[in-house]
DNA sequence: CTAGAATAGTCAGATATTCTGACCAGATGT
DNA sequence: ACATCTGGTCAGAATATCTGACTATTCTAG
C-alpha cells in the first residue's frame, strides 16, 4: 500500500460512507435520488435552509442549488415554505417522506461509525473524531 | 458549532485541501484545468496508469475517464503511451508540463499538512494520520 | 492450440450537473 | 428615500457523466 496524502485518505473514507448511505437508501426504496440531489439534501438543517445557504455549504452556485431543490420538490422529499424572517427568502424543509429518508440515512451513517469505531478501537476512534472536529477550525470557513 | 458526523468532517477537510491546491495551481498559471480533470490527473501513478484504473479509482465510468484524459492530452498535461505488457492497453503518463504541476501540487499539499500539524500539534496529527491509514483497511476496496 | 469468456478501450447518443450573465423583489444602511 | 446589498429565478451554454454497443487483445479451460 502506497503512502497517500492525508486529505486523500479522508476523501477515501468519506466516499466510502457516502457510497454506503447512497446504496443503503436505494436498497430501502429511495432509488429515485441522484448523488447530487442527495448531497444537497444532506445539507438541509432541521429548521430548514435557504437555497443560498445550501449553495454555499455545498459549494455550488445558487442556480445549481435551486435546480436541485426543484427536483427534490418534484420527487416529494422537500417543500419550499416562506421564511417568516425575510419575505425574499424561502426555506427548504424536508417533507414527511424527506424526514423518513433522513432517519434512514442517519441509521446507516451510525452503523458506519460503529464499524469504524470497532475497527480502530474506541480510544483511537474518539481521538480521530476529536482531531477532525479541531481540524475544522482551520478548514471550514463556515464555522 | 453543531455536531457533524465524522464522514462529513472528513469531507470538509478534504475539500479544503482540494480547493487550496486547485486555487494555488490556478494562481501559478495552471488555470486551464477543470476540477474534474484535476481529480483524475491526481490519480495518475508515477509509472503511469491505465484509463480503466483511473476510472475505478476515481469512481467514474471508463468512458468518462477516457473523455477527461483526452482533454488532459489536448492541454498538454499527459500523454498516452502503449503499455508494453498488454497490447490492448495504453498508459496515461504525465508530460514534462504534467510533472511540473504534480510537483507544484505536492508543494501546496505539503504546506496544508504542515498547517494541520501546527494546528493540532505533532502528536495529535500523527495519531490522526495513523488512524486514517488504518481506517483505509475498511473503507478502500482497492487496498 | 483453440473456442469462449474476460478485459482495455473507443464511439455514439442521451442525461445530468454546473456555470455565467441578466434580472426582479425585498431588505438594509446612511 | 436613495443607493446598495441580498435571496432567488430565468435563460442559455458548457461540462461531466452515464448507458449501450462495438473492436481488439488477452486469458483460460479444455
Amino acid at each position: 500500500m502506497e503512502e497517500l496524502n492525508t486529505p486523500l485518505l479522508m476523501f477515501i473514507a468519506y466516499r466510502h460512507a457516502e457510497n454506503a448511505i447512497f446504496e443503503g437508501l436505494a436498497a430501502a426504496g429511495y432509488d429515485d435520488v441522484t448523488l447530487a440531489q442527495g448531497r444537497l439534501f444532506a445539507r438541509i438543517r432541521d429548521e430548514g435552509s435557504r437555497v443560498t445557504e445550501l449553495a454555499e455549504s455545498a459549494q455550488v452556485t445558487k442556480q445549481t442549488a435551486g435546480y436541485l431543490v426543484d427536483q427534490l420538490v418534484r420527487l416529494g422529499y422537500v417543500e419550499r415554505v416562506p421564511d417568516p424572517r425575510d419575505a425574499r427568502a424561502r426555506l427548504v424543509v424536508p417533507s414527511a417522506k424527506g424526514e423518513e429518508v433522513r432517519e434512514a440515512a442517519r441509521e446507516i451513517e451510525k452503523r458506519i461509525e460503529d464499524q469504524w469505531r470497532a475497527h480502530l478501537g474506541t480510544r483511537r476512534y474518539t481521538a480521530l473524531r476529536e482531531a477532525m472536529v479541531a481540524l475544522r477550525e482551520v478548514t471550514d470557513p463556515w464555522v
